[in-house]
DNA sequence: GACGACGACCTTTTT
DNA sequence: GGTCGTCGTC
């Protein structure tokens, strides 16, 4: 025990000793937090607390996994296993199973990811004969969502005057019906969503008063992680269980709480000490992780947000350097950059590839990334987007497991009873899921007895229909019988699948192929890892039960070497690397075009970025592009006003970039007051701060007001077309682009004449077409607006019709066709 | 009912 | 640029 507490600081120590009542645990980034968690538990245990009589309650899988693991050496393995540790969703679904029938369910009810939710909700749309542009489904099923979080049921949604002006005023006033529809279709089914395994853990814990009783005595300790991104339903849940042995300790950091968007709501923490007006409060100040600049850093931009705990998180590692900002002129060079930069820092250090992430803020931000890191040589694993199982093929096969064991399960049906065909179409399967919600029944009743519910079938249907419901049936019988991999690979041959899917040989389907044959692997390594547990025997139920919350963050694959990593910043939270990129540091991606209209999104976007910057141990570096390609054309942007909230004394912007940038983009700027005089916008032009601010004052302090009150009113409206029409000619400018050249054939008429004179003062302008062709001579160098600067190789050709071979210092070498390509002469 | 072509819309973030 | 859904044809 003394030994255990050896390894803490003073303030880690007085949080992991104090249990005699409820405690808040203020953790600032890199304080040791998981460590003073399982240290605390670790305690506990040796104090004589029975493992099962702990809760613990984490973010992720995985999170509950590493944590497992260092309470199994701490202590001993046995116990580590007993612990109630997982995420909310899985602990609680464990106690969901064995109380279902109270709740009126089936123990064996299945999980209905997002997708089936989304699946659901649209076709209950479309039985309501509702406009599906107006009722989207990402729109109803997140209204659906939060209201079942807040733990509003459909009838008191529809009760509620609040919610219902909302509807009604956003032109969807049926969703309180949909809502209505679709929890009935889910109890049809035996199935729950996501929201609802906290939803029905509440609904269990308000109406049996009996079965609360059993777990507040089971448990006499309860542990919450990240409780900054606990929601209202969460926060319910461990306030009634810890109601009568008030037993608890949460642990978070409210700078840390990014997950609001599902829910999660930052006055949770804020608010513990008014919940729980007999708790401790402890604060980890101390960051062992980062260097004192980096804290130094991200505490300037955090103090920026209103609402928060006071703290102040301080670091006694080395001073290190000042943070570099690395400025591009479009997203192409900004991946350049990032990946010369990783090279130019592993010729000075000994870094391995691992010791490197880059982080952004949406998905899909990777590719350019991956593009510029393969060209470079170097490794690199991109985490997030489509996770293993949300894939088709895995999907199918997991649908058939859902079916046998849940015969209810409507959207496993619909997504496996004509896959692969056997005839069972669309009409067929509308008829009977209709009968099923006339008759309120499941959707099996009707599949087996389809007569005795007079669905108007005929009868080649209904033998297809038997066929079917044969071969469900005689694996159904099977599968307390044998495990899930023997199924499943049976399933796999009888069904048909494995048929179709070798059919043809086209690469996608190679890889398909080769998904189920790991998905089929995946089983036996889970059926034997459950028997080495101990398990006597391991079923389908317990392997759905398993992946059904599993997500690819828990994907343990990461063994496969050395390797860059890629990923979001909500991935990365709780993680560290020695060198981070934050990239596409740009207004409207990052702080996101969907914050900007509420300050409290604001103030989430600031503690994403937050996050991604306390990631770093050594070097942070952030990046950001003047210029990005997305939804198919070229837009530009503007550096983010985070970069502004900073201290400018803890960043590295170098001067050459803000030299380059007077003759670039930032012209623009010139013409713009030339034009309408500086007077309008009240404010000096971006580049004529930051060319002050080499040494001193805000560069990008301009640029956020520029862009607030100049609004880009202007070019929003008459310049649009002229954007457009940019990114035409700087697609036609690229060799690999096919496409773009149809496309440039159309916008053929007008720009190629309108260069000065009757071009509005826009972006699109500045940078112009040249139009002295003889001014070019080979050996010139140029700056383009998306490749950023070049050199002339070869001129070819006369007037518009020229064009030239430009060898570009981050972009490869590129064949400009003239009258469009937008570049300046440098020299 | 299956398949292929075209067009709309898209992008936060995830248990 | 990529995915998903709709529409038209066989």
């Amino acid at each position: 025990m003394k030994e255990l507490l050896d390894n803490l600081n003073d303030s880690q120590k007085e949080a992991v000793l104090f249990n005699d009542g409820p405690s808040l645990i203020i953790a600032g980034a890199g304080s040791g937090k998981t460590r003073v968690l399982t240290y605390k538990i670790a305690t506990l245990l040796k104090s004589g607390l029975p493992p099962w009589s702990i809760m613990a309650l984490t973010f992720t899988n995985k999170a509950a996994r590493e944590m497992k693991e260092r309470i199994a050496q701490l202590v001993d393995p046995a116990s580590a296993a007993r612990l109630w540790m997982g995420t909310f969703h899985s602990v609680f679904l464990r106690i969901l199973r064995s109380e279902a029938s109270r709740l009126g369910y089936p123990s064996n009810f299945t999980i209905y990811d997002t997708t089936d939710s989304k699946n659901l909700i649209k076709s209950i749309i479309k039985d309501m004969d509702l406009d599906d542009k107006v009722y989207k489904v990402n729109h109803v099923q997140g209204r659906i969502s939060s209201a079942k979080n807040d733990l509003i049921s459909p009838e008191a949604y529809a009760a509620n005057s609040e919610i219902q002006i909302e509807d009604v005023r956003s032109k969807r006033p049926l969703i309180k019906e949909i809502y209505l529809r679709y929890t009935e279709r889910c109890k049809l089914a035996s199935a729950m969503d996501f929201d609802d395994i906290l939803l029905m853990t509440n609904i269990l814990f308000r109406d049996f008063p009996d079965v609360l009783a059993s777990y507040q005595d089971r448990f006499n300790f309860i542990l919450v992680d990240e409780y900054q991104d606990t929601n209202f339903s969460q926060y319910l849940i461990v306030k009634k269980l810890s109601d009568k042995q008030h037993h608890i300790c949460v642990v978070g950091d409210d700078s840390q709480s990014i997950y609001s968007f599902r829910g999660a709501n930052i006055e949770n923490i804020l608010n513990f000490r008014n919940t729980y007006p007999e708790s401790r409060l402890f604060k980890l100040e101390q960051n062992y992780r980062s260097t004192q600049i980096i804290v130094e850093a991200a505490n300037s931009l955090i103090a920026k947000n209103k609402s928060q705990i006071r703290k102040h998180v301080f670091s006694k590692n080395d001073k290190g350097s000042r943070i570099p900002v690395l400025i591009a002129y479009s997203d192409l060079e900004e991946g350049f950059m990032v990946a010369n930069k990783i090279v130019e820092m592993r010729l000075t250090s000994l870094d391995n590839l691992n010791d490197f992430a880059i982080l952004y803020r949406t998905n899909a931000q990777s590719r350019i990334f991956e593009e510029s890191l393969r060209k470079r040589n170097l490794l690199y694993r991109v985490y997030g987007g489509l996770s293993f199982y949300q894939r088709k093929e895995i999907k199918d096969v997991v649908a058939y497991l859902r079916l046998l064991l849940n015969p209810d399960d409507e959207e496993a049906f619909k997504r496996i009873v004509n896959y692969p065909p056997r005839g069972i179409g669309e009409t067929t399967q509308q008829k009977l899921i209709a009968a099923a919600n006339a008759h309120k029944t499941g959707i099996s009743n009707i599949v087996e007895h389809p007569l005795q519910y007079e669905v108007q079938l005929n009868s080649g249907t209904v033998k297809k229909l038997e066929t079917f419901q044969a071969l469900i049936q005689k694996f159904r019988q099977q599968i307390f019988e044998k495990n899930v991999y023997e199924i499943a690979e049976q399933l796999l041959r009888e069904s048909g699948i494995i048929n179709d899917v070798s059919q043809d040989t086209s690469s996608e389907t190679i890889s398909r192929k080769e998904n189920l044959q790991e998905l089929l692997s995946g089983m036996n390594e889970f059926v034997n890892s459950r028997l080495e547990e101990g398990n006597e025997a391991v079923f389908l139920n317990d392997y759905l039960s398993e992946i059904s919350l599993l997500t690819d963050q828990d994907e343990e694959k990461s063994a496969e070497g050395d390797r860059i990593t890629l990923m979001t910043i909500h991935a990365a939270k709780g993680l560290e690397f020695k060198n981070v990129f934050v990239v596409g540091l740009e207004e409207d991606i990052f702080p996101s075009a969907y914050s900007l209209d509420s300050e409290r999104a604001l103030e989430e976007e600031r503690r994403l970025l937050y996050v991604a910057m306390t990631r770093a141990e050594r070097t942070c570096l952030l990046s950001y592009a003047k210029s990005r390609f997305r939804n198919g054309q070229i837009n530009f942007t503007k550096p983010s006003r985070f970069l502004g909230d900073l201290d400018q004394k803890l960043l590295d912007i170098p001067s050459e970039s803000s030299a380059m940038a007077n003759t670039g983009t930032c012209s623009w700027d010139e013409e713009r007051s030339g034009r309408f005089g500086t007077s309008l916008f009240g404010h000096k032009s971006d580049h004529s701060v930051s060319e002050r601010s080499g040494s001193y004052g805000n560069p990008f302090a301009g640029a956020r007001l520029g862009e607030q009150s100049t609004g880009r009113a202007g070019s929003k409206t008459g310049n649009s077309t002229n954007r457009q029409r940019q990114s035409t000619t700087g697609l036609t400018a690229n060799p690999l682009s096919v496409k773009s050249r149809t496309l440039s054939a159309s916008s053929d008429k007008s720009p190629v004449k309108l260069p000065s004179a009757s071009r509005p003062s826009t972006v699109t302008n500045q940078s112009a077409t040249i139009q002295n062709y003889q001014d070019l001579s080979v050996g010139q160098h140029i700056l383009h607006e998306r490749f950023g600067k070049g050199e002339i190789m070869t001129i070819e050709g006369k007037g518009p019709d020229c064009t030239i071979n430009v060898q570009f210092e981050h972009s490869g070498s590129r064949k400009l066709l003239l009258k469009f390509a937008r570049f300046s002469l440098l020299d």
